[in-house]
DNA sequence: TGGGTCATGTAACCTGTTACATGATTAG
DNA sequence: CTAATCATGTAACAGGTTACATGACCCA
């Protein structure tokens, strides 16, 4: 996945390594989190496929820069990607793996949680705002306006997300709110 | 993160591998699919770290179980999991790393994308009604009924996913036929 | 007696995480 | 001159996937 995810970015133009890794961060991060040195990794594995080839450019100083471009064959596999029909993605939420276990604290420890969560698990730490800008300013060099619209619809689902989970949670809190009025009233 | 699933699963009653496996696929493979190799090598590790202990009993018929149960120390363990503060969860979600790319397709290509794609995605692919029936099931032979109601949350929590999902796919849809319809004026 | 489910794994591989290492360039 | 950023990685380990192997039990 992270393969296609870098192949696709330098389907957009040839970058460096620490390039990918920007780019990367500013608008891939919000829905896949991936280290530097695993994205070094991956290039690698990529050229090995033949799908992408790196240019060493020596500078004048000595210092070294590996351009990465994608290849004829990487660009095949890239569409053959995006059109496969992927069967079942694999899903794993850690935030549901919790909650189904959350039965063994206190009531008020449940609600707790369900409280601080939406601030938690935030997808755009530094707001929305900021990332719509962002994403503007990348705009500014893609010529083709379709692309970025799918940049949008990302964006689009992380906050449509976000809404959902804070629902999601006043939802909960009602619940256990009134398990707990329930309990303190059978006790009398 | 798989680790204590297991051990939350052990914390409800002593099983065997098996039917760790199947309890898991009944309640836990909504949000998180694991292979049967993979817990078996986890229940290795688990006893290595003292969280969960194994009595082998041998049947009459020479045939061996593996029963395993959870330790004080596992207890402790959940409890530490469940009450530490977690910091971000990593997000890794396929869906989106695809959705960021089809620029790369036609619109129409796009548009059949999303209207494929509720289904496709589907949390619960029995149907959701299947789902509660076996929940209710498992409640029957669980006393606390807080335990089951955070199992609730979470098939709640899948539902308002699902439905989040439908919503976005129709917005995309929306989006993606104005474009097409701007395109063919223009090109008059 | 044959197929489905119960039952327990191993091996190889791939992907993701954590920690570390090194040095150049640039802005204040 | 110093700190931030640019730039490229390696090594070890943890977690997840795929393929395979073996055999008992149970029901029709």
């Amino acid at each position: 996945m992270l393969k296609h995810g870098i192949l696709g970015l330098l389907n957009y133009g040839s970058m460096n390594g620490y390039e990918i890794m920007t780019v990367f961060r500013d608008s891939l991060s919000f829905f896949w989190q991936a280290q530097t040195s695993q994205i070094y990794r991956e290039l690698q594995s990529l050229e090995k496929n033949g799908w992408i080839k790196s240019t060493r450019v020596e500078q004048e100083s000595g210092h070294e820069r590996n351009m990465l471009s994608i290849t004829k064959k990487g660009r095949a596999e890239l569409k053959r990607w995006l059109k496969e029909d992927g069967g079942k993605n694999p899903v794993r939420n850690p935030l549901m793996m919790k909650t189904f276990f959350l039965g063994e604290c206190s009531i008020d420890e449940g609600i707790d949680f369900f409280k601080s969560l939406p601030e938690k698990e935030s997808i755009f730490p530094d707001g929305s705002d900021k990332a719509v800008l962002l994403r503007k300013e990348y705009q500014k060099n893609m010529p083709d306006p379709l692309k970025t619209l799918y940049w949008k619809f990302t964006m689009d689902f992380g906050l449509m997300y976000e809404k959902m989970l804070r629902k999601w949670c006043e939802h909960c809190i009602k619940e256990l709110e009134e398990v707990k009025h329930e309990s303190s009233f059978n006790q009398r």
